[in-house]
DNA sequence: TATGAATGAGACTTCATTCAT
DNA sequence: AATGAATGAAGTCTCATTCAT
């Protein structure tokens, strides 16, 4: 399991209940609901039920509390992925599943995918989020590599055929949540399964259909 | 050939040049430096060597200033993939040039494509940026439809296809540009023909390797 | 007849047509359709026809067009309110009658009257509307002195009985039109009566009632 | 007494005096010393002695704290007034009495007053000020139509007569003030007389004369 | 003399961050 | 430790006026 975060920081010693994944939870809430640019510091203060000050006293600005919510969400995100990735099958089904998985757990989400995604702001921010990608890439790329192991999958670039598929799944099923409509996720997840049935078609080098699966 | 813009809009004229494209320049410019974040409307003035005043004869706000910005850039971009999609030869060489074209052009470019694929921004700018995506995206759509009609590529959602196209270039070639690090172009260059051969195969369903071409 | 204006001042040699009442008349217009604020330079050098520049020429800044405009206006109203002070009749008659007039030109004229009244802006500019009021209020009075002389009326405080009919008008005339909406001339019409009524009691000392005329 | 205000809204508390009072203490003084279109938000903060932010936290707009500043001037306005039109008394010493504290509150005041009966600003502001003149004028009308029940005054529109009254103070007092020159209030308050005169013959419709009070 | 593009001071407003209580 | 009022730098936009052609 792929661990995004450097080892954690030195926290504030508190009295009470520590305030730091309930400033958090606040925090990820309202990038969710409108996005980095919309999260202000006095409403996630307020939306956290705490005083501005002692938001500062957990999070030194803004960019920091910012990382750690694109740290903390992207490493749950990848955390699911990579779980499916240990189970027991062929590389081939594990792909699938592991797609699948981003897929509909992007399809809910929506604007926090994207903001995962897309929708930047400061430079370390982005940097976060990068690692993310790479996060998720690797767990890809580890897939693949034991399927080109296996003799499932011919000999390739792991690592790029991953960033591909990461690509694939990024462009394919976030980039069009990008505008608010709430688009019938039925046709979204036929869409999702050509994506997935590209991805898989890439790595393996021969035709496979991804058959979509129940929902979870 | 797409066109992204709607007609231009009559301009001001008389007395000097013609500031639109001067400012269109500095701003781009801006834009590719720094992204949209930094580019405020007085550095822009500056930028362009003319005021403030004069910034907003021609761009009535900081959005259209910027929509603008993403519009002629993109459009420029699309038009180049483009046209490389109207040249002879099969759908498989077109593919692999037309991807390869718009990867070596990112491979240049750096910040602005970063800009004009994954930077946050108004929802205004936003739409538009989408649309230069799905405008990249039907270039590519094209090349697949001619390539299933000539049984080059097997049957598929060539919709999908395209858009994970887009996505594997997008992440594969942009996304690592993001920081700013100056990455050796070679080790990119060998990358991108990974994520190309990726792509093809993911259109034909069968082993194909992209030999990288000579720079253009 | 009263003269508001000053001696006119040497006035821009020129060649072909006078622009100054051009620009005048279209500044009068803007003015009167949404009041001062609007009223923008270039705004009225493209309404006039001419080049801002050009304007400049006429007028050397935005006060002294503006000081212009009201000048110009208040004048022809106070010509036209004066020119019935000048008829034969009784001094009871012919307050009526002024008032009358200055209230039938009010009620159309709308904003244009609110903006004699009571839109100043500049102090320039409202020392000339100060002027249109103490104009207008002179004709009332001489018109009372010609009553008292009569004895039509009392003897009174001539000025200040005037300054009180200019009031009445404007405040039960003219403040009803500030909210934008298109009342019913007709209440209005009737409202103009009382007021009238009001102002001939006030200056005749007794029971009086101001029949309404026909338009004009 | 009328009540011109909405429910007073919630303020911010805590922590030092509210600074409600004292911003809206400010922006009245910089209003009376030169005007509303003097009046920049900056300046009214540096003459608070605060941030322009904290400004902010209490008046949300310009327009909002311009609105405030009329409401509440005018409101104690009002009901100065209003509070003589409670006492016992015939309608005609009422009527008078309102009449003179008016005036003689309005020959102090100066520019203040006149930014309360003349000044230009935004339809926001401007409404507010006419609900100003109304609820002057609903005053004097109940007034008038005690008087008109106890045979005081004969038949009238009282609501006409009462807008009258308010035009008559307003033209004949403020207006004259609105030119800097501090005139002798001497003549101003003899002046004052004349007007009170008129209003009450245009009232009763016979032979008044209102002899001058005391200041108060 | 006319033109109108260019100018730039100045107005309003936002929001991350500080610090006295 | 917590609070939240206060701060003020910074950003966008307007419009009267100037001046080169």
């Amino acid at each position: 399991m792929e661990d995004i975060l450097n080892p954690p920081r030195v926290r504030i010693r508190r009295r009470g209940a520590d305030k730091h994944p309930l400033i958090l939870k606040a925090a990820r809430e309202l990038v969710a609901q409108s996005g980095f640019r919309e999260a202000q510091m006095t409403v996630i203060a307020d939306a956290a039920g705490i005083a501005i000050g002692t938001l500062y006293r957990y999070f030194p600005s803004k960019t920091e509390l910012m990382v750690e919510v694109v740290k903390s969400t992207a490493q749950r995100e990848v955390d699911v992925v990579a779980g499916i990735a240990m189970r027991d099958g062929s590389a081939c089904e594990k792909l699938g599943a592991a797609a699948w998985t981003f897929a509909s757990r992007a399809l809910r989400g929506r604007r926090l995918a994207h903001a995962l995604v897309a929708e930047p702001v400061e430079p370390e921010v982005e940097a976060v989020r990068l690692t993310y990608h790479r996060a998720l890439s690797r767990v890809f790329k580890t897939i693949i590599e034991q399927g080109v192991e296996n003799h499932e999958f011919p000999t390739q670039n792991a690592a790029a055929s991953a960033d591909c598929i990461v690509g694939c799944l990024f462009e394919g099923l976030v980039a069009p949540l990008s505008n608010g409509a709430a688009d019938a996720s039925t046709s979204l997840s036929s869409h999702a399964a050509s994506i997935i049935t590209f991805c898989l078609r890439g790595v393996a080098g021969r035709m496979l259909t991804f058959p979509p699966m129940p929902a979870g």
